[in-house]
DNA sequence: ATGCAGGGACGAT
DNA sequence: ATCGTCCCTGCA
């Protein structure tokens, strides 16, 4: 039985588990995800898809999953690497999600120096002192802070959720989007390079939060993002970051030219080849996260 | 038990 | 341009 053509290239568990959401979880037969202020659901049910949001936002997914993007020129384009291509069909229905630019923002800067679990654990607490409660299907969840919410908490108070120096960080960018020096919607309409330059301007947002920010939330598809995972992954199977021992972090100059290096390599959707060399990476160590 | 790594970034040399 | 340091936790 042959899918819709809407599910050929997406399966939202696959997507949901390839680390680029935090705060995801399955239930029973069902996923139960925080995005923003609502709490949001899929299930299969005889093969068939089927996505709930409380409060209810119709089609919320159409958006989340990016469901309106040409999957095909996509694919296409970044397959002229030989490796994605491979990874394009190992992993089906893989996607790169569009997150709430706030949410996405403060997960990122909490993802700093640490582990999934960790920043789970972080988003979770913050979620619970600050989100507001909803209960879906008899479950207690809790939703994303608001920037107001964050914003009035102290620097001591916020370090009380797990944040550690983090806490810093936290403040100043939910000040920044607060007072409306990081505005969001001029960040979506800047390019590449102009919104990157504004991110880096807040303090704890440094060049691989920021790449993540502009491709999770900000419409950049053309980021790349740099962690320990890919630079792994462009070591290795692509021979670049010559000299640099696995073990070692990527100096400032070394993040720069690799992932400029990148970005003209892979192409207007360098961000999505990221997303299938991560989540291979990933797979390839029998990471649970 | 001490060390180290885990989706980095900052500040001082 | 490099290097130590930053909170915190799990694991060897």
């Amino acid at each position: 039985m042959r899918q819709p053509p809407l599910l050929a290239h997406f399966d939202p568990e696959t997507s949901v588990n390839s680390g680029q959401v935090f705060l995801w979880e399955k239930s029973g037969q069902a996923w139960y995800g925080i995005h923003a202020d609502r709490v949001v659901k899929f299930y299969r049910q005889d093969g068939a898809l089927v996505f709930e949001s409380f409060p209810e936002e119709r089609q919320i997914e159409r958006s989340m999953f990016r469901l309106d993007d040409d999957t095909d020129s996509i694919f296409a384009e970044i397959a002229k690497d030989p490796i994605v291509k491979k990874l394009i069909a190992s992993y089906p229905g893989l996607r790169l999600m569009r997150q709430d630019p706030a949410q996405c923002t403060i997960s990122f800067v909490c993802a700093s120096n640490t582990n999934i679990p960790m920043i789970r654990r972080m988003l979770g607490t913050l979620a619970k002192k600050y989100g507001q409660r909803i209960v879906a299907d008899g479950k207690e969840f809790h939703t994303f802070p608001s920037v107001q919410a964050l914003h009035k908490a102290s620097e001591g108070e916020l370090r009380a959720c797990g944040l550690g120096y983090r806490a810093k960080a936290i403040k100043a960018a939910v000040g920044a989007m607060a007072d409306g020096s990081l505005d969001i919607e001029y960040l979506k309409k800047a390019g590449y390079d102009e919104a990157r330059a504004e991110l880096l301007k807040v303090y704890g947002i440094g060049p691989k939060i920021a790449d993540c920010i502009l491709l999770f939330s900000l419409e950049k598809l053309d980021a790349f993002p740099i962690d320990v995972w890919i630079a792994r992954a462009l070591a290795s199977h692509y021979g670049w970051l010559a000299g640099k021992k696995m073990s070692e972090k990527l100096t400032g100059h070394q993040y720069i030219e690799a992932s400029k290096a990148a970005r003209t390599y892979f192409g207007k959707y360098a961000g999505y080849a990221q997303q299938f060399l991560y989540y291979h990476m990933r797979q390839d160590a029998g990471k649970k996260w």
